[in-house]
DNA sequence: TATTATTAATATGTATTACATATATACATC
DNA sequence: GATGTATATATGTAATACATATTAATAATA
């Protein structure tokens, strides 16, 4: 049985028991952000490696973000970006097409899971700045513009939501979703008879309930779900 | 100003240059998993640097699951694993209470918004194992084994969606809800006029509407809705 | 001929040593 | 007290050597 990040002892090299060494040693002694951790040697020693070793062991928590290092000011805990992590490796040319669908529904999951988010946390300034951004939208002439608006809309939404892992993260995403929206054969919304637009998902925000507004924003994402099989 | 994940280029080390360099390497030479990159004393070599300094920022890559390395038979290019990544990294002890928040508030959005993919995916089968749960659930002497089916229904919810990235992602964030679940102050189930339970979620899969699931999963969840202010 | 055993070559893994460099600290100078 | 200088320090980089797993070529065996 082969279990995703694991590999088996008998192929482990050095420096993977050296990292596991230190995982144990950083929550055992309860470091803390902030906190600064014993100087490479020391721990080469303790640990009888060599520097070389433990600086490599050392690379890949600084890769993860869970410690930082600074010349003579030796290295000290941080807090890792879950986020920055995942900016680096969510890349369309290395990943699966299955991955990638995944992440596309993901997307549209959490487009409509936040609802009672925003329901939660709007305020009239929140919907002020949608409707500017509407006009703007309206106002476009070419197509990139009027596309940059739809995006800056969406993103507005999130940011709405008073969840920054979640925009953020969405963000993130971005990428993935236009790789997917090349890839993947999607009409243009005008063609749905029933189509939410913009303006009608601010009238729902207004004075309609949160049920209104996921069904408002299910047929506004319509082409897409209909990539869901 | 400061952006996440930049470091101003005045002092950015020798490596971290390397690293970029690497970057658009990968990128421009247009690499795919599988494929076979030079090995280290000619990246070194042809970069200009020591093999030392080369061997760390491919450490970064090796960390970040973008390449692989064996004895003698070099390196290649491989599928990062993104949501193994973040498993790294998602440690409570380590993470901003904000943080930890977000993402406790980022399952319930998901819990929520994975309806459309169920009712897309649902099988006559899922329904008997969600059932058979349930009744294991019913069974249940201790509160720690009702707990466990409990963990085994959602799961389950999961992984009928269909998406194993989303079904992942919720078990990466299991210990983040858990640790949210024992520092905010959670009434139980129980206490609510309206629970709605397993059961009737069920039923609902079976009869109901995608909206009706959505607005029972949200009952179901209601004392966790209860924190988000 | 087919198969196994042995050997040599190879690229990464680890160790050692040396030095560069940024930063902090203490000290000296104005 | 502010500024400049010297020194110690921990990480960053380089160079070199060797260990080790694996491949490929070669030799030995049936």
């Amino acid at each position: 049985m082969k279990l995703q990040g694991i590999k088996p002892i008998e192929n482990m090299t050095q420096v993977d028991r050296i990292e596991m060494n230190l995982h144990d040693y950083f929550r055992n002694e309860n470091f803390l952000p902030g906190d600064s951790i014993p100087k490479e040697i020391e721990l080469a020693e303790a640990m009888g490696v060599s520097r070389t070793a433990m600086r490599e062991a050392l690379t890949r928590f600084k890769t993860l973000g869970i410690i930082e290092s600074k010349k003579n000011r030796g290295m000290v805990i941080t807090e890792p970006d879950v986020l920055q992590n995942m900016n680096r490796v969510l890349n369309p040319q290395l990943l699966h097409q299955d991955t990638m669908q995944d992440f596309f529904e993901l997307r549209l999951v959490i487009e409509l899971g936040i609802a009672d988010l925003l329901y939660v946390r709007k305020t009239d300034e929140d919907i002020k700045k949608l409707e500017e951004i509407v006009d703007k939208e309206n106002a476009a002439k070419s197509k990139a513009e009027k596309l940059k608006w739809d995006i800056e809309f969406h993103a507005t939404l999130y940011k709405i939501s008073g969840n920054q892992t979640i925009e953020r993260f969405q963000r993130t995403l971005m990428p993935v979703f236009d790789y997917m929206k090349n890839t993947l054969h999607i009409r243009s919304q005008e063609q749905t008879a029933d189509y939410v637009s913009h303006k009608v998902l601010i009238q729902i925000l207004k004075t309609g309930t949160v049920e209104d507004f996921r069904q408002g924003m299910y047929k506004h994402l319509m082409q897409y779900f209909e990539q869901i099989k």
